[in-house]
This record gives C-alpha cells, structure tokens and sequence, in this order.
DNA sequence: CTTGAACTGTAACATAGCCGACAAATCATT
DNA sequence: AATGATTTGTCGGCTATGTTACAGTTCAAG
C-alpha cells in the first residue's frame, strides 16, 4: 500500500492532528483500505479482528437489526468520522451492518488492539479520544432526548436542521442539501413510520417551508426553521 | 481532610485499581466530599469550577429541565458510579440538579483539570477511562433503543428486570428490590405518565407478577421476567 | 391525634401516529 | 421503449397512551 497515503489520511482526521509526523509514521497502525460503491453492503463480520473504520469518503449508514427482524438506522456516518467499536470493547451480539449511501465510498481502518497500543504510548492523543468519544455520547444522548420528548413533526424539523447545519450549502438564508437518503431512511432516523414521514414532507412542501426531491432538498429559509 | 480516606475512596473504584497506592497518593486529587440527606437538592452551579464526582454511599437521581420547565430523569446514579462531565468536557446551557433518593449520601469529587493532567500521565487509566465511558454510552444507547420501540408495558419489564439485576437480593428465583422510587419517578424514567405507571404495576400486582409497596418491590419469579 | 403534603388509584375522553392496502411516480436495466 | 423494482402518495380504521380531573391513602411533623 502507498505509504505516504497512509500518513496523510491519518493526519487529516482532527484527531490525529496533534501526533507529530514522525510519531505517526513510527506508529504506522493502518492495516486495512476500502472503496465500495452505492448500495454495497459492508458486513463487520465478528469473526474477525475488531476494528475501528475511518470514512475518508463518501456516506454510509449504519443498520441494526434486532431479533424480529425489525431494521433501525443506528446512524448516518459522514466523511471524515469514525466509526466501529469506537468503546474499544468488542461486542459480539449485535448484528449490524452498514450500507453505502453516496456514489461511492473510501474507508480505511486499523486494529483496535493497535489503537489501544498507540493511545497507551500518547497520553495527550488519549485524552482527546476520550473527549471524542464523550462528544459523541452527548450527540446521542441530545438525540435520543428528542426522539422522546417531542412529537415527529418537531423530529423531523430538528433532524433537517441538523442536516443542513452539518452538510447544507447556505445561500443567505436558504440552504441546499443533497438528499442521498430516502423518504423511509428519514423515517427510520426520526423514529417514525414511512407515512408520517411522507406526509409530514408533503406537508412542508406545501407550506413552502422546503423543496423536496430525490436529488436535493432545499430549505427556503433556514432562520424560520 | 483525612488523607487515608480519601486514598481509601479513590482505591476502592474499580476504575482506579489499576493505580498503585504510592500513584494515588502522588497524584493525590480529591478535592471535595460531601454528605447529605434524603430529598436534598445538590445544584451543579455552572458558575463553579468543572467537577467530576463520585457517588460513594446511596441513590441519586439527576433531573434535567427544558425550556418549558418539564422535568426528565436522565439518570440514576448508584454507589460507586462516577457522574457529571464524564466527556470532560464543560457544558454550560445544561440545565441540571441532583436529588438524593436514598436516607443519606456521600459524594466526594475532584477537579476535571486534576483529574485530566492525572489521565495525562497514566495513560492505562486514560484507557480504562475511555472504555468506562464507551460501557455507558453502550448503556445508554440500550435503554434509548428500548424506549422508542417497544410499548410502555415492555418498557416497565425491561426496568424493572434491569433494577433487579443491579441492586436487587435474590433468593431463589425471587428478587426483592429496596424502592426508594415513587411511582412518579418510575413513569419518568420509562418514559410515560405516572397514570399508565400505576395502571401498569397495580396490573402486574393481580397478575401475582410482583408485590408492589412504597418500600420494596418483589419480584415473584424473575424467571418469568 | 390531627393536618397537610405527597403519593396512589380510577375513569372518561381525545389524538397522534401505526398499520394495511393500494395506486401513482420515478428510476435502472435491458 | 419496455419492464420490473424501488420510492412516493393517500386513505381510513385502530390502539396505545397522554390529559384532565378527582378521590382515596399514606406519611411525616407538629
């Protein structure tokens, strides 16, 4: 594999950023480098070694299926985030897999006992994973109480801000953002049947609150919401 | 402050076995301790510097409240559970205070700039820290799933199979758990009114599945859920 | 033993949103 | 252009659960 590449891939993640280049490569944990395509299923087998992924490219989310069969969205990962056992603790009974939602997709990935090598030997890149973590349990956490306490038309309202604050282009106040997700996606991620959420959509449509199509969805005018 | 004690404190989490006495006694960072009563109201002051604490004797429960003034039980933290800004990360606009349920309390807590410099040099503790902190997101992740695909009734088996696992005495295939929660607080916690809280024990109580009174609850046979 | 506050019990009514069912539209593939 | 698969649109009935409202119980404190 390339080097060089390696290096640079892992720099670019901000949680890397403070590790010297030299300490990188000495460290050198990248063992694995993925491409896949839209629609592509990617399994964790738990056979396998455990992992942690790093999505260089692309979207995907991932699904959990729990004993009836039934599927859940556990989250959407964008580029640029980790994701795996990011507790560091292998757990084999859940069956989840994830999907390839964009075009097309780079992920690469290192082993969680290296990861936990690397971490020992930099404290300071410990506390920051730490706090990584922490931020991301907060995001559930913030999520979740949402999902809880408000009913699916405040859902979705909060879930499209959301999604524009983190992958919207803004234009003054109107926003553009590319809908790689489908009518069913957005229901399952604010908990919700599909019909609610198409109503809910045409709904909004109507109100002229956003334009909605399978390329795009556009907020109008993100200040009133 | 008795210096012994609060090596003893310290020593006797789990989290922090791993460090050797004369470790602690070096880094030596409790800086508080604190007793208090049933019904007691213990406020986070956002003002004051950020704190991580440790429960050492009894029950608490942390209560947020939003914008319109609605209470939700985050959490119930039991002895020997760490609680406050596990993510070390200060968070200002959370609105939130701490009830103590049980007849007394201890609490003692240090400084998270202490305790972070303490993860800087150990860094198998930054480690045990963060796995720590992934086990609880996990938890969390768990109950929230529960919450929003199952029924109330599910809900309520699930929290109190939960309960009688972490606290409850078993004999035999009976559990009986100390209850130091109203019903109300039960309601809260599984996420529905203190109405269908009550219909749904005292349903349980006919059904012979529990014996139900504001002092404990007996599980007739756990094996049955 | 009394009194007030905090809990617990019960009922009637309203409703958000789930489910099943099917039609229409859109997309990918040959 | 044709065909099948996926996605979106729409409807009505149904059920779990929230709400409002009030009465009965238990408990602590004087």
């Amino acid at each position: 594999m390339y080097e060089d590449l390696k290096y640079w891939y892992l720099r670019d993640h901000k949680l890397f950023r403070t590790l010297s280049f030299g300490q990188i490569r000495q460290l050198c944990i990248i063992t694995g480098f993925k491409k896949a395509q839209k629609g592509e299923i990617i399994y964790f087998s738990s056979s396998d070694l455990p992992r942690i992924f790093l999505l260089k490219k692309g979207n995907i989310k991932i699904v959990a299926i729990d004993e009836d069969g039934n599927e859940t969205i556990k989250d959407i990962i964008q580029k640029g985030d980790l994701f795996g056992e990011l507790t560091l603790e292998a757990d084999s009974q859940v069956n989840e897999y994830a999907k390839v939602l964009s075009d097309d997709v780079a992920i690469c990935s290192f082993l969680m006992s290296d990861f936990e090598d690397l971490l020992l030997r930099n404290p300071s890149l410990a506390l920051s994973y730490t706090k990584f973590v922490g931020l991301k349990m907060k995001r559930i956490k913030n999520s979740y109480a949402n999902l809880i306490s408000k009913d699916a038309k405040t859902r979705l309202f909060q879930f499209l801000k959301d999604w524009a604050d983190q992958e919207g282009e803004r234009v003054g106040n109107k926003v553009v953002i590319e809908n790689y997700l489908t009518q069913n996606d957005i229901a399952q991620i604010i908990c919700t049947s599909r019909q609610t959420a198409t109503h809910l959509l045409n709904e909004m449509e109507t109100n002229g609150t956003i334009i909605y199509s399978r390329k795009e969805i556009i907020i109008t005018d993100i200040s009133k919401l």
